[in-house]
DNA sequence: TTGTACGCGTTATCAC
DNA sequence: GTGATAACGCGTACAA
């Protein structure tokens, strides 16, 4: 991949630079200008022009103007790897996601990040794992800290080797929605049991008597799926008084080894239909899959939510478009939280409470009502 | 926001690199590994260990083996700062999007780049803009090609002075369904029109005499809506010998100035019901947008398909979550032909067609049917 | 307030 | 194949 390339090319286009330049600009023709250029344009030394470029203002008004105005004539801008070098400070927060940044969450904790960071002269940089060894690729490319200022992983439900690495990172880390907080010097999550704990309560409420949990399949080997969801749903359901055979839990992992995706479906769909106790209340474990199951569910002649109820988790942009009743959560503002301690952390400002919670609530729309008679 | 914080200050954590080191590590006990530190564990020199480091095969095989040993015992990792500044490429190319990175489309371009760019090292970095200003310190940050090796520019319709800036930027740009080629090295774009005369052309064989072209309102001000689209629909409807009265177009600028998005919501579907020539067969400049209108077409009892048929834009999540018939795009794919072609220029590899145009289909689904009688 | 001098960690050239 | 040495462009003590 190293392909043999002239060492410090000249610029390739017009370097409309050079007009109305007069003799005070030495470096000859070729070139893009630097910081010297800048600095003897407007008649100063270089570290005059640095401290006025990044606005000190331990340089006099009128000098930070001159320099101003010459890095404008000049179309010069601050190399960053440069500044990197000398400062310490890389000025990028790398973000780990799984599997790709296209996802409605990943999206969103990335636009959250993206504007918090961005607003202090950060750089966000992507990074998405679906394997362990992307994921060690990653722990690499941070070691030593010389190419982040900090990392914000998410989603995360690391083994006990890279929570040792993440100790050995000399930046900051912040975990989001991770099962724990091991290892992270600071994290922001919201809480899926207690977040389910008010859907099984709603669903009681409205009389249903048998309910049932749906994980979403695990059709990717590396996807994360934290168990804290169908654990609040169990909790709760038994504080209320439920019996083991009133409920029914479908576990991403046993829809494993079928032929499609369709067939992983048909099959979840008929165990709901066949137990025992007939779940007229179902919680799904994502919107998405939610989406999916209610297809299903349609496709076999039961009516949502007359015959049974489904309430979903997330809140993403299809759960609004099917008015599908979900526990609702903000990303994008997990994401800023995130940003906002790193930030803190880089600078070596005291955090208060460094592991946060974020709030989730029911939103309850058209996929839910009271338990069919009988 | 330039915070005093001591410069270079020495790893905040466990040093573990420091266990098991021997005599040759002559840097004193703090400070980061660097790669001399590694020449000198390896016992070779610092430009043999870059080298080794970087694969070359100008090393002997058992010679970069203990390199690439040492740089494992130190966890030591090459500084992209350093690297940058010494062989005047970033390994990093920009990625400009609006208004933000958590849109359907955005999300899945900048995850096509990722993968393509990222296999052969280099960093994606995601920029959102929302108005001027901030698309002038993207042009800012870019200009001189010392903080990217390349830019690829999404959906934007850059006004005159924003393509002069263009032209000026010595690193290759790429555009990404831009309404126009001008400025950009090379680029990859959707033929809008063609895609609206299959939809046109599909109406019309289901007997659809009355149609509509409803575009997004334009609730952000910043927001890009090409007009291409309205305009293959007009086109193709006139060559199909619609009528200008049989035709309905609604802009999303007459749409601002409302109260609410609701109203203007409302509003659209008053004026495609009040239509002298009632519009059977209605095309929408969006998925999302379809949705929204969809679900008012139905609170005025109207039946879809039954009695009219609607046709989205892009195939997005929530278009298979309401089996939306619609017109289907892949800005994954989009997105990685545009990172393959950055990386082309960028290593001066002849590109032989630089402006590229990707197949959209049709995907008929279950809001279309056949013309309701009379 | 401004200037001098040095170093940041790496790549690339060119001898050996 | 390997090793000195000179950049790369900028930040920052320190002196003036």
């Amino acid at each position: 991949m190293h392909i043999a390339s002239h060492h410090r090319t000249a610029a390739k286009k017009c370097i409309i630079y050079q007009e109305g330049m007069d003799a005070t600009w030495r470096r000859g023709s070729m070139g893009r200008p630097t910081i010297m250029d800048v600095a003897a344009r407007a008649g100063v030394s270089q570290s005059t022009a640095s401290l006025a470029l990044r606005g000190s203002n331990r340089v006099r008004p009128a000098t930070r103007e001159r320099v101003l105005q010459a890095a404008e004539e000049l179309h010069f801008t601050l190399s960053r790897s440069a500044s990197s070098l000398a400062s310490g400070r890389t000025m990028r927060i790398f973000m780990l996601v799984s599997p790709a940044l296209n996802t409605w969450f990943n999206g969103a904790i990335m636009q959250g990040a993206y504007k918090a960071l961005h607003r202090h002269g950060y750089d966000l940089i992507p990074y998405a794992v679906s394997n362990d060894a992307e994921l060690s690729e990653f722990f690499a490319t941070l070691r030593g800290g010389k190419n982040a200022d900090g990392a914000i992983v998410s989603s995360f439900d690391l083994n006990d080797d890279f929570k040792r690495l993440l100790k050995t990172l000399d930046i900051p880390t912040i975990g989001l929605n991770t099962p724990t907080t091991e290892g992270f010097d600071a994290s922001v999550c919201i809480d899926n049991i207690a977040a389910m704990g008010n859907a099984v309560r709603f669903l009681h409420s409205q009389g249903h008597r048998h309910l049932a949990f749906v994980e979403e399949p695990d059709f990717e080997p590396f996807s994360f799926s934290s168990s804290l969801r169908s654990r609040g749903f169990l909790d709760a359901a038994r504080q209320l008084g439920y019996a083991d055979d009133d409920l029914t839990v479908i576990r991403g992992e046993q829809t494993e080894g079928y032929h499609s995706p369709q067939d992983a479906i048909s099959q979840i769909v008929a165990r709901l239909l066949s137990a025992p106790k007939r779940p007229t209340g179902i919680c799904v474990e994502t919107d998405g899959f939610a989406v999916t199951l209610m297809q299903e569910l349609r496709r076999q002649q039961l009516r949502i939510p007359e015959d049974c109820s489904v309430i979903g988790f997330d809140d993403d942009t299809v759960a609004a478009a099917v008015e599908l009743t979900t526990i609702h959560q903000d990303p994008m503002t997990l994401g800023r939280r995130a940003a906002e301690l790193v930030l803190k952390l880089i600078q070596h400002e005291a955090v208060e409470s460094p592991h946060r919670i974020q709030e989730t609530s029911l939103v309850l729309r058209n996929t839910t009502g009271p338990a069919p008679r009988q």
